[in-house]
Order: structure tokens, then C-alpha cells, then sequence
DNA sequence: TTGAAAGCGCTAACAA
DNA sequence: TTGTTAGCGCTTTCAA
């Protein structure tokens, strides 16, 4: 039987709003009362339910999220430890819980959060993907439920979400390539209904139109965030005739199946061509050379974005972009240009 | 505001207990109230509160996990996402969610496991890890909560646990090598204090004395699951006079180190040396000769463990051990060792 | 400073 | 087959 707030009403010869004032620390309330009671929860070892506090509170102190799918979003799984480890952290320091919870076979995301927003069991929603055209988002949106997108919104503006500056991201990738000498630079893409996807390939256009070097669609090749794709990229890339002498690749698995393709045909990295990656994943300093790569901050994202849904919960604020910084890591894929 | 089980009463005409047994499929109800009822559910857009639901049922229907510390299970990490994958797939199905949890600064597992527990927020707990003499397995046990083990407890034999046979595995990985002519053979072991540790320390042990083949002390290293564990094994190892022709790793990560190290010194694998490592991770395929590993079946892992802990939870079984069947993947950094 | 009582939204005897 | 009622464990007016 648990011992529940009336018990210890009852040992300490109190009423239950007594203790439950005990409890929540209420100003009004004499230090021998507290102590009393204090003492008598200690030796039955009273723990409150929360179910019925958050029944009465109207909240459940819980944040939710939705597993993503296997295939669709693997690219989400690389780092899907260490942006949880982030989201648990600062939810745990303010007393908040992570709750997951995924479709089940015919039913899909919508119905998951539906289930989860209106059954009470969270207080906000926190989105892992951001598609265009997200009807997830929109869904929250017309709830006027509290939730933050990781990445954002084509659709709308006034949102809660973390992202990187994915457009700067790549313009600054591109610029560091154009710095040590590189006039033709091709880009591995994403799946293009990856708002991020869509986000660095504009970036690296941009920049090559700002320093006004040469761009070919053939240089710019859209695959999936998988290993295999980076190894068709890179074939359909090297049998160009007039080829990069730099690549940029929307992620480090994809980079890594283009050094390995470039490697059984020959090539050396960087020597023939170099070689700069996204998300900065374990493996891309492990490959042969170890790759360059940028640092997104995936920890810091899933900390923030817990931050600023919690505080969304508890204050109302709803429209906030948070930018997490990102940074370019330097090692041995990408060498120097000079002039011929 | 949110459309409770009497509104849709109102609405409908009838009592809030007949919604009630609408929502639950009695089998005592007539068709037409049944419909009628539903209607109207849907027209008001009702949603059971789950809290209510739980608060009256002394059920949450609910899983809880703690996630691992950072530094110290950066093993559980690297399959962490895989893990939680089968958890909450399982969970779903049957209706149930999975909570997360971690102990906040100062507070530790403890803490936060009985705030689940004693908060009703879950029905039962995954533990991630299983250390030898673990706190946390005794702690749940004298609580008679219902838990499941990943991993098995050297204390407890009467619990919940999802496993590998892994004496077995490395038994079987041991008589692999055997079996392809190799006599000299070496072990770079894990942690010492995490039981898996300890068992496929004890089968490669046992796997060579069956065979009656040569053990030596300088031949087992031990380290952290770490890259850089690998390397210093690896330079410990390769230094000896009579050294191994083929090395087993505890884990992909550190083989990787142990590749690393042995080429950067020159040698060639699996000329010079075999290696053959446990989890296939990952990266294991992707390092250079692609690794030979033990596949684990961390999906099914955590699939079996959310399936036994919900029966534990709705059936009361609380005494079973699942082993989770290992399977050698054999890629190219093993080869066979001729006679001399 | 403390207690009594009502109620959060639901389920489940018991009665009808 | 359906309705009435009590109560899950907590918080919070309102009164004392």
C-alpha cells in the first residue's frame, strides 16, 4: 500500500492541505508544523503521486517526443543519443520528464500526438524533423499546443524552434574552400524535402555567386543520408570531364562512402580532391584521412530546445528562433589549391 | 477547454459511466448507445485524460528508462538509438509509453528511480546497464517493482533480464579462430566492473582451455570502450616477444583503435594479425579491412525487454532470463593461419 | 497559520 | 443495459 498524503496527515495529527502545503513550500506555514511533517514523510517515506498532482495542476510536468521513423530519418539516428542527452538534461535540472512515444503500424504521427496532447500526458512537444510542408507542424499550430521545431518552419514564422543556420553554415564552408584556392566546388546534397537539405544548398549557392565562381549542375548531386549514396555521387561526379577539385557533402556517412569510392578507384584525399562534411558524427575522425567537418552542436541543440519549450510551458512565450553557433573542424580531407 | 467524459454524457444523453463503458468496450452496452456515444465523441473531438485514466486504474501505462551517464556507459551510447527503437516499437504496440529520466547534479539513479517509482509515473523500469553488484537491481527488487534487465545481475537470479549468451559468443567467436589455424590468441577486454565484461572475458577463457590451447596474462589487456583503449592495447600487445596471430575486442569502437595502431605501424591486417570484435556497430563495416563482429541484435534487445517487462507488469511473471541470439559477420579482417 | 470541503476526469461497485 | 455514487490522491478556495 503507498503511503499517501492523508497518512501522513494523519501521523503528524495535521490536516492533508497542511502537508500539502508542506510540500510546495507555501510561505504561510510555522517551521514546527513543517518540521513535524517533514519528519513524518521521511519515516514513512512519502513520495507524492504525480498523477493525481498533475490531474489537480492541470500539468504533467512531462515533455513529449516522437520517435522518428527508421528509414526516413536516419539521418536523425547518428546523433539521436546525444540530442536526447541534451533534451533530458536541462528537462531533469527544472523537474521535467521526456516521454516517447511512436505510431503504431497504420497510425501515424498525428494520431501519436493527438493522443499525447489531448490525454494530458505532456505539457509540450518537441519535433525532431522539419519536412517541408510539415503537417505535424501545422497540426500543433491549430492546437495552439506548446512545441519547438528542431531545424524550422517553411510555413510559418512565429514558431518555437532551434536550427542551425544551415544557409550560413554552407556559405561559410564554401568560403573556407574558395580561401584555400578552390574555384570548382560540387555539392552532395540531401533529400529535398529536408528543409536542412534545402537550407545548405543554398547557402553554397550563394556563395559561389558572391565570389563569382562558375556553377554547373552537374557539380550538384542529390542523394539519400546514406553511405551508398555518397558513392554514386562521387562516380557520377569523377567521370565528369571538367570535375571539382573540392566537394561539400550534406553529411559525414555520405562522406564517407565518397572516400571510399574515391579511394578503390585510385584517388588520394586531399591531393586529387578535398573533401568537407556536415554534423561532425564519430566517424568522420576516424576515416583515412580524417574528414573535415562541421560541428552543428546536436547536444546543445536538444539542451536548448528543452530550455525554450519548458519556458514556452511556463511563461507563454510561442516565437523564438534560436540559432545554435556552428564551426568548422580542420583536419587532413581538404588541402590547399594552388594556382596552375 | 478540453472536452471531458461528461460533456460527451450531456450531449449524448446518457451517463458519464456509459461513456465510460463505451470508451472500453464493455460487453454490456447496446449497439445504438454504443454509436450514439461515439458520434458524438467524435463531433467533440474527445480525448480520454490520460491521467485521469491512470489515477483511478493505479496504471500508467507507462515504461520508464534512466539514461546513462555520459562518460562512464559511452558503450550503452553507441547502439543507445537502435536500443530505444525496439523499446518503444514494442511499447506502442500494446499501448504503452516510454518515460526518460536522468538524475539531475547531485542526485543520482537512486533518487530518480524512486521518484518514478513511488511517483506512479511508469510501471515498470528498463535498466540499461548491469554493473556487478548493481544498487539500482537491488534497490527495484526490495521495492518488488516491476523491472527488467538488459545485461544480467550477479546478485539476483530470480529477475527479469534480456541477454546475450555472452560467454557463449566469445566461446564462439574463440573456436572461430580456432578454427581457422590460429593457436596464439589475444583479448582486449572491457571495463572490468560491467558484467558483460566479465563473461566474455570467462568464455574466451574457457574456449581456449577446451581447445588446450596456450593462455597467457600479457595477452589480455583491459580497457575502456574507447578508441584509444584499442591503440594501447594494441602497441602493448604487438610489443611482446611470442605475440598472438589473432586478437578478439570487446567492442567495434576499440577495434577500430587497435586497426588504427596497427597501421600506422606498418602492419597489415589480416596478413600480419586477424581481429575479430563484438556489437557491429555501425562502423564496423566501414573501416579499412571491413571488421569481422558479433552481431548482437540490439533492436530485438530492446524489443524482448519491453515485451517482457509489460507481460511482468500485466501478468506478473517476474523471473525470466531472454537470450538474444549472437551471430559471427564475417568481413575481411580475419584470415586463416597456415601451419609452420 | 490551519482545516473543511469541493473538485480535477475518470472507473467501478451497486442498484435499478 | 444503464444510472448513481463514491473515490483514486492531490490542490485550493473559503472560513475559522
Amino acid at each position: 500500500m503507498p503511503v499517501t498524503i492523508k497518512d501522513v496527515a494523519k501521523e503528524a495529527g495535521v490536516s492533508p492541505s497542511t502537508v500539502s502545503r508542506v510540500i510546495s513550500n507555501h510561505p504561510r506555514i510555522s517551521p514546527q508544523t513543517t518540521a513535524k511533517v517533514k519528519k513524518i514523510m521521511d519515516e514513512l517515506g512519502y513520495h507524492p503521486n504525480m498523477l493525481a498532482k498533475s490531474l489537480v495542476m492541470q500539468k504533467s510536468k512531462t515533455l513529449g517526443i516522437i520517435l522518428p521513423r527508421p528509414a526516413e530519418e536516419l539521418f536523425v539516428n547518428l546523433f539521436f543519443s546525444e540530442f536526447i542527452r541534451g533534451i533530458v538534461a536541462q528537462a531533469s535540472r527544472i523537474g521535467y520528464d521526456l516521454l516517447m512515444t511512436s505510431g503504431v503500424t497504420q497510425m501515424d504521427e498525428a494520431d501519436a500526438i493527438t493522443k499525447l496532447v489531448k490525454g494530458k500526458k505532456v505539457d509540450g512537444i518537441i519535433i525532431l524533423t522539419s519536412r517541408k510542408k510539415d503537417p505535424v507542424i501545422k497540426l500543433l499550430q491549430e492546437m495552439k499546443f506548446p512545441f519547438v521545431v528542431i531545424g524550422r518552419s517553411d510555413e510559418f514564422e512565429n514558431i518555437l524552434s532551434v536550427d542551425n543556420d544551415n544557409i550560413k553554415a554552407a556559405t561559410d564552408v564554401t568560403n573556407y574552400l574558395i580561401s584555400i584556392g578552390h574555384k570548382r566546388i560540387g555539392f552532395v546534397s540531401g533529400p529535398a524535402h529536408l528543409i536542412v537539405s534545402q537550407d545548405r544548398l543554398t547557402g553554397y549557392t550563394e556563395a559561389l555567386k558572391a565570389a563569382q565562381l562558375e556553377t554547373k549542375p552537374e557539380w550538384i548531386v542529390e542523394g539519400e543520408f546514406l553511405q551508398e549514396s555518397g558513392y554514386l555521387a562521387m562516380s557520377s561526379i569523377m567521370s565528369l570531364e571538367n570535375r571539382p577539385s573540392a566537394l561539400i557533402v550534406t553529411d559525414d556517412l555520405v562522406a564517407y562512402g565518397v572516400l571510399r569510392g574515391l579511394t578503390e578507384l585510385g584517388y588520394k584525399v586531399p591531393e586529387d580532391i578535398s573533401i568537407i562534411s556536415f554534423n561532425n558524427i564519430t566517424i568522420s575522425e576516424l576515416t583515412n584521412p580524417p574528414l573535415n567537418s562541421v560541428e552543428i552542436g546536436i547536444y546543445q541543440m536538444g539542451y536548448t530546445a528543452s530550455q525554450l519549450l519548458i519556458r514556452s510551458i511556463e511563461d507563454g512565450v510561442d516565437s523564438k528562433r534560436e540559432l545554435i553557433p556552428h564551426r568548422i573542424i580542420t583536419r587532413q580531407s581538404c588541402a590547399p589549391l594552388l594556382e596552375k
